[in-house]
DNA sequence: TTGATTCGGACAACATCTATCCGAGTATTA
DNA sequence: TAATACTCGGATAGATGTTGTCCGAATCAA
């Protein structure tokens, strides 16, 4: 039960999309980060999948956002990644053993299924609350508010 | 990101448990629910070690809950198989990269690391507030109120 | 004292996550 | 226009954690 490291680099990404204009390439986010190059390709890719950044081949290619960072939430970035199943997976073990239940009893979910999937969507609720926006703000407040427009002018920079 | 099975397994041993008067054996709660018995037993360990319940061996023995069904919740059963350890863990990738962060700069966890932590606890509280008592109740409330008296009459009887 | 029965931790098999590689495709640019 | 350099994309091994199993040590009833 330990979520994917790959969630911590892919929101890092995500904050530092939004201080570059152009597409950047994901070995240029790797090197900002300190990160596997190959590794956190996997993980934009998924992002990409789920239609949060769209990619841009060719030589001045990379990823951008397709929204505003307003509009993409934790949630979303998590469930790129993670895939969007929920945590708690139901085997039906009342309907086994010499005590079993017909199956039709069961048609509704049992309580345990019901209180898994109740913590879990308060998971989600928590983390539908916060967008990109609000941890790119943040990241200002604590860090220092010029800390946005380096990483812009780093993405930017080229490469030795 | 999936929760062990073995979650589902361990409260369905709890409820059953409220039925008993007796210590009842792993291996009879394994076939009760028809699950693999020595894997089972693994999980009991577990519960044992985190106090919930307590062992009695020797030729009766078997499992017992220490504590009353209400003061038993549903985050007690899950810490105690999935461990005490949050799902996030942060691995400081804002002190990687060119553009690394002093350490000094770092006396607060950050934005992110705060989300995943909030909602964390936002999942434990779901399930903090449901107990075992609680779901004995809406079992017999979905199944008839006598179902746990089956139960316990069928923990009872002497195997063939 | 005997003996059956129980728990307890140590031992493989499997699945998932982590990390990596090379080929397909595209805008640059000469 | 044709060569070119750079990018993404999915297919491929390794590490970690979960699932399932086994047998020995301890215990209580007879
Ligand atoms: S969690 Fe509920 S629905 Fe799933 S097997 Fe157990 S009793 Fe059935
Ligand atoms: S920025 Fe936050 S989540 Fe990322 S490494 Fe630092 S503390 Fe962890």
């Amino acid at each position: 039960m330990r979520l994917s490291g790959g969630v911590e680099s892919a929101l890092h990404c995500c904050v530092a999309l939004t201080a570059a204009d152009g597409p950047v390439p994901a070995a240029r986010l790797a090197e900002l980060h300190g990160v596997s190059a190959t590794y956190l390709a996997k993980h934009l890719q998924a992002l990409s999948r789920a239609g949060l950044m769209h990619s841009v081949q060719g030589k001045a290619g990379g990823y951008v956002l397709t929204r505003s960072p307003e509009e993409i939430t934790v949630l979303d970035v998590v469930e790129a990644i993670e895939g969007p199943r929920s945590t708690f997976v139901c085997t039906e073990i009342r309907q086994r053993g010499p005590l079993a239940v017909s199956p039709d009893d069961c048609t509704v979910s049992c309580v345990i299924a019901r209180t898994m999937t109740a913590a879990d969507r308060a998971w989600r609720a928590a983390l539908r609350e916060v967008s990109i926006a609000d941890l790119r703000s943040a990241v200002g407040e604590d860090h220092g508010v010029d800390v946005l427009a380096r990483i812009g002018d780093w993405l930017r920079s080229p490469l030795p």
